[in-house]
DNA sequence: CTTGTTGGCCTACGGTTGTTGAAATGACCT
DNA sequence: AGGTCATTTCAACAACCGTAGGCCAACAAG
């Protein structure tokens, strides 16, 4: 995340990233409206006008904590069969570890900006593989559409709503479930 | 959602609804943090004190502005065979025209209280469906959890994330590509 | 040591929030 | 008519928000 390529490593990195744990946190369990800036900062255990010096406002500290590489397979390594399980298993895999996904949703929610941004991580990201795997070019975006919509689906009920029995899914169980959906929804032909 | 059975019907009735009607839009459309009383109470072209008279506090004005009957139809009557394209059909339906609807997602996705009230929409009636339908009544919580990540899903990507290829879906687009996977969660065999 | 830069805390401003209570208005009954 | 009560208006409160600027300590360079 915090990358030390750029020349200089600053003397308030620790106090830097302290700030973007916290926001992340923050976002995750709040999201944005009432993740306030006081309450991140308590949290990181520095003063509010930190973030401010650091990230220049709200918006700013939020697209600094929020930013996501959903670390898909390269699409040409993906073999068209398996390509749904793949998915689904990666997914899982990357919510049940990462805080920084549900924040998203969670403020995507109620933010037109968390929204459009989320928008951009399925374009970037997702639209690739549905590309790649889908037998019609021209149908990847509302195959994409249609797999995100189950994959963001079960994030939802799963780690925002937290439906009991939607919580109590084992992992692999989720796997077998949603894999075939996924699967369908990116290379059979439109249903009868 | 007014009804008049209990005695008189009081004067002040037609400002009730307007205030209710007023915090669907807001609440729909920004979420709950977002929609203050005070725009609320313009919107409806009343005093904000007027709701804190009749609703006696911000949640008690979202408890009676959000009430939700699904009008799923009756389990009894449903047939076992397309209960996947009925669920997909009539939901669908909802949506479309109900705001009530994605105002509770968005403030399920920030709001405890929020997120327990569509816990009970979806284990007070879609459960039961489930129940009449899926193979071992046991597994009706989890293969209903199944199904809701599936419509949820594609209610935040459609009316609340707005992804542009989930809003162009047609509504028979929609059901043909659904209705398979919702039956299937809820009447097949756990997959292999 | 002196100087400039960076990191950190403190205080405060202007605005908005949910909420309250008192005063004004109106409708209805005798 | 006068009185009673529900309805509405108005002004204000305390708390909180994002944000800004000034002040001091720690450090680096000369």
């Amino acid at each position: 995340m915090t990358s030390s390529l750029s020349s200089t490593p600053r003397r308030s990195d620790v106090t830097r990233t302290a700030i973007l744990d916290a926001a992340r946190e923050r976002f995750a369990a709040d999201g944005y409206e009432r993740a306030t800036i006081r309450a991140i900062a308590k949290h990181a255990n520095i003063d509010p006008s930190m973030v401010m010096r650091y990230y220049g406002n709200k918006e700013g500290l939020f697209a600094a904590a929020v930013s996501i590489d959903l670390k898909l397979p390269d699409p040409a390594s993906l073999s068209r069969d398996d390509a749904g399980r793949t998915l689904v298993t990666h997914f899982v895999d990357m919510w049940e570890k990462n805080e920084v996904l549900t924040a998203l949703l969670r403020v995507g929610a109620t933010n037109q900006a968390g929204a459009e941004r989320m928008q951009g991580i399925f374009a970037d990201q997702l639209l690739p593989v549905a590309r790649r795997v889908c037998p019609d070019p021209e149908q990847a975006p509302a195959r994409a559409a249609l797999a995100s919509s189950q994959l963001l689906g079960l994030a939802l009920t799963r780690y925002v709503l937290r439906f009991p029995p939607a919580v109590a899914l084992a992992p692999e169980e989720i796997v077998a479930w949603l894999a075939p959906t996924v699967q369908r929804y990116l290379t059979a032909p439109y249903p009868a």
